[in-house]
DNA sequence: GTATGCTTTCGGC
DNA sequence: TTACGGCCGAAAGCATAC
């Protein structure tokens, strides 16, 4: 049986600023700039996010602090360390309210969730706005925290809804309405694709979500594949049949930090790098997890990104095998870019899948 | 030729 | 001489399998 779905997407809006507006209300007429120093001391670091009155002023995430004291100079800005104890602890309590009206539910990073309300609001789009305003209402109430809402027929639709209007605004789409809410999008805005998928769109002649649900679909398949053909096509026309997920986990644990000075010394940069491996350890032995594969991410001093990883032969939970690879990989890394010292080292475990399955066989072998 | 899966890079917050 | 995190999932690009 096909069942029409409705499907809520909630935003928490500019969320590690807010969280901490909600902790001391006298900032709210500020702008607040939530900031990650890095281990250099000083104003090194960059901002994670701010609130929309240092936005107006172009201040946003992942521009350097000292370029965003420069801009809000004499503004009476006010600059923050990330507390992400508490970021953490909001985030759960709001999540445990948005919880309770969905029939599944599906949190998102720290700040976002998907909620399929298609039984509780009895597939009526109307009490979905509702309960929509309800929830808006409630986290307000109950954590001082406003949030963006999207109201839509599948994943897709819900998530770009919730991106129409913010701050603190509810969009709801239904279905008749779908098309003409996503065909006067910029193709790059559709989720899925990407700025070179845009790139070759518009090569097509394809600018607008619009020209690509018109664009011949089998066309779409020849170019693009039979796959991602046909998810374009759907995308474009706000088909979407991802179904919302609850208990979904995250697909990998990374951990990364500034080196104290730009480097190539082994002698500097191992150490860390067995630090960096021991927290993602302790990360996967907490969630009871194994791995498939290690990786490594070097950022250089010109912020050139670059990154290696392995699978592993056999799944594992073992810190000295991650050490051990990270340690490698890192070392083949430098051995083929050779020009620059390291500004930043990063770890990387992903393939995570529950123990279980892993001490059986161990139980299993040492049992023979 | 397409599907699939792995590796690397990109981009949002 | 000039700025610049840390995390995640998505996207892109490639290798191999069928």
């Amino acid at each position: 049986m096909i069942t029409n779905r409705i499907i809520t997407h909630v935003d928490l809006d500019y969320f590690f600023a807010q969280c901490e507006e909600r902790e001391n209300p006298a900032l709210k007429d500020k702008p607040v700039v939530v900031c990650v120093y890095s281990a250099r001391g000083g104003d090194s670091g960059v901002v994670s996010t701010a609130n929309y009155v240092a936005r107006q002023f172009g201040v946003k995430a992942s521009l350097p602090i000292v370029t965003a004291k420069r801009i809000l100079k004499n503004r009476e800005a006010v600059f923050l360390p990330v507390n992400h104890e508490l970021y953490e602890k909001v985030s759960a309590r709001v999540m445990s309210v948005l919880r309770r009206y969905a029939d599944k539910f599906e949190q998102v990073g720290i700040d976002e969730a998907f909620l399929d309300v298609s039984q509780a609001a009895d597939g009526d789009f109307e009490k979905a706005r509702t309960f929509a305003q309800e929830i808006k209402g409630k986290i307000l109430a109950e954590e001082g925290l406003t949030c963006s809402v999207g109201v839509g027929p599948n994943k897709l639709v819900a998530k770009m809804a919730s991106g129409f209007q913010k701050p603190d605004g509810l969009t709801v789409v239904k279905p008749e309405e779908v098309k003409r809410f996503l065909f006067p999008m910029p193709v790059g805005k559709l989720y899925g694709v990407g700025s070179k998928t845009a790139k070759k769109m518009q090569e097509l002649g394809i600018s607008t979500a619009g020209d690509l649900a018109n664009y011949d679909v089998e066309k779409l398949r020849e170019i693009f594949g039979k796959n991602l053909g046909t998810y374009y096509h759907n995308a474009a026309n706000g088909l979407d049949e991802e179904p919302v997920q609850e208990g979904k986990e995250a697909e990998q644990i990374s951990r990364m930090t500034t080196l104290k000075q730009n480097t190539r010394d082994l002698n500097l940069i191992l150490p860390e790098l067995d630090r960096l491996s021991e927290d993602v350890h302790t990360k996967i032995l907490e969630a009871h997890l194994t791995i498939k594969s290690v990786g490594v991410m070097a950022i250089m001093a010109d912020l050139s990104i670059h990154s290696r990883s392995r699978t592993l032969e056999a799944a594992t939970n073992q810190l000295e095998i991650i050490q051990k690879t990270a340690r490698e990989l890192f070392q083949l890394l430098l051995k083929e870019e050779t020009e620059l010292d390291v500004r930043r080292a990063g770890v990387k475990v992903s393939g995570l899948s529950h123990e279980k399955g892993q001490k059986a066989i161990t139980e299993f072998l040492n049992a023979v």
